[in-house]
DNA sequence: AAAAAAC
């Protein structure tokens, strides 16, 4: 519990906020008379998938939550000149308004007293505001909504899920899928937290090595949980298996969206899970959830959702958070690069939060650690290849913060929420793996960059970005990024001096 | 290559 001064926190601020958002949110001049707008409160915008400790983020370096209108139809459902960057919201015909608390949104008792006490949250955030309506009021349609990293995606959908089971139905109603072991830990995590005083029962379904080494189906009961969160596969095998009845789901969930749906991605897994479900299911409502819907990806998707039309993106060019300062380190070699881990991440590093490494490969994970540890450096490393235990052990010491700095191939690239985290460090840039012949030079992974380095600024608070580049290759491939994204990412030089000024002027020191 | 997890 935290919570006091979480609380206050999180949800807390009200916000001396720049004006733009925090006037308004009561004022809103009903305009026509259906459709009232009223602001969200922007200062915080986002309880953090796991938001408990958090101080209020300074709100100057809140990040913006641009949403780029996808499809407008009727009305302009924004009319205030403020508001105008966020256009988005469209539902076919439904109107919505979007909420400045979470009374607003017909919640029950149980679920804002999980808001408030246990989470600690005041209003909702800017992304929770708009999607929270169109989520909760009927027809119940399918969403499919960006946000930014860190800007409370996921209280959304837990909201989401929590709000439309019905108490009395003692089977799965809802079903959340998502594209890690501990993405689906941490969610359920979030879920307990929230739903605390609801009764409403849930399960995670996610590998187990004690599950994984036993040959009968028959080694579990048939899942009476009310909400299921977990990974691909094991949900499919618990639907094969018949221990996992979807009959009575009402929605479903899939987080990191984009990956889920993607073609190199859980593409087959999720187009399955979703085709038996809605075969019983038929009005089972579909939520898809990411910080990042490429071009390709987002094309699929909206032939996907069929229910209802209701989007919102986010331009690529204003996805970055502002609060995080992203740097590139010229390392002529690997030797170089594992100098500056030690010399800077480790040594000066010893002022910072805590600090995520991503490398490319298990193997790096594994060789970097070696050499980390040999060399008396505090760390740890996460990749799949580790057993469940070990891998659950790594996250909760890291979680509990009796770890600093931790190794990670992209297990944790995506959804991974820890506040304490204010610095990346990239130490193989994310690529693409081009089919064909090897000797192509190697693509950026657009989405992975953007999420890994989400994992520093949660909640908007501020980070620093690492990105070690060794050859002429990563050269062009951090310039296709700072392209893409539409950013200039310096370069620091590998002394003291430079790194203590470019954390300083993160905001770091 | 990473991830999940195995009909």
């Amino acid at each position: 519990m935290a919570e006091t001064d979480t609380a206050a926190s999180t949800a807390a601020t009200t916000p001396p906020v720049d004006t733009s958002s925090a006037d308004s949110v009561t004022s809103a001049p009903p305009p026509p008379a259906k459709r009232e707008i009223k602001r969200w409160g922007d200062e915080e915008d986002d309880p953090p998938e796991e938001p408990e400790q958090n101080e209020a983020p300074s709100t100057s370096e809140q990040p913006e939550l641009e949403v780029a209108a996808l499809k407008i139809t009727e009305n302009k459902f924004l009319d205030d000149p403020e508001d105008s960057n966020i256009s988005a919201v469209t539902a076919d015909d439904t109107p919505y308004t979007s909420a400045s608390t979470f009374e607003d949104l017909n919640l029950s008792e149980a679920v804002l007293k999980g808001l408030y006490v246990e989470m600690g949250f005041k209003k909702p955030s800017k992304i929770q505001a708009i999607t929270l309506p169109m989520i909760l009021t009927p027809p119940y349609k399918d969403l499919v909504a960006q946000a930014h990293n860190g800007s409370g995606k996921t209280t959304c959908f837990v909201l989401g899920m929590l709000s439309r089971v019905d108490p009395n139905v003692k089977a799965p109603q809802a079903l959340c899928i998502c594209p890690t072991r501990e993405l689906a830990i941490q969610n359920m995590e979030v879920l307990q937290k929230m739903g605390k005083y609801t009764g409403i029962t849930a399960e995670c379904a996610v590998p187990s090595d004690r599950e994984r080494n036993t040959p009968s189906p028959n080694y579990r009961a048939p899942v009476t949980a009310q909400i299921v969160i977990g990974t691909p596969g094991t949900i499919k095998r618990w639907m094969s298996i018949k221990k996992l009845g979807v009959s009575r789901v009402k929605i479903l969930v899939f987080d990191e969206a984009d990956h889920m749906l993607a073609e190199d991605g859980f593409q087959d897994d999720s187009l399955r899970i979703k085709r038996d479900t809605e075969k019983v299911s038929p009005n089972c409502q579909v939520l898809l959830f990411s910080a990042t819907f490429n071009e390709r990806v987002t094309n699929f998707v909206s032939r996907v959702v069929k229910r209802g039309n209701n989007q919102l993106f986010v331009k690529k060019e204003e996805l970055s958070l502002e609060g995080v300062k992203q740097y590139k380190v010229y390392c002529p070699d690997e030797l170089t690069k594992i100098e500056v881990i030690k010399t800077k991440i480790f040594d000066l590093g010893e002022k910072l939060g805590q600090r995520i490494i991503f490398v490319r490969t298990k193997n790096s994970a594994r060789m970097l650690y070696q050499q980390l540890s040999d060399d008396g450096y505090s760390v740890t490393a996460i990749q799949g290849a580790l057993n469940t235990e070990d891998r659950d052990k790594i996250i909760k010491e890291f979680k509990e913060g009796l770890t600093q700095v931790l190794i990670s191939t992209d297990v944790l690239a995506r959804g991974f929420d820890q506040q304490q985290v204010n610095c990346v460090v990239n130490y193989d840039l994310p690529v693409k793996y081009s089919p064909g012949p090897r000797s192509q030079p190697l693509e950026p992974d657009y989405e992975v960059y953007l999420h890994r380095i989400g994992r520093a600024g949660r909640f908007g608070r501020k980070g620093a970005v690492f990105n070690l580049i060794c050859d002429d290759n990563d050269e062009l491939v951090m310039s296709k990024i700072e392209q893409y994204f539409d950013i200039q990412v310096p370069e620091v030089k590998n002394t003291d001096e430079a790194f203590e000024e470019a954390l300083k002027t993160a905001g770091l020191l």
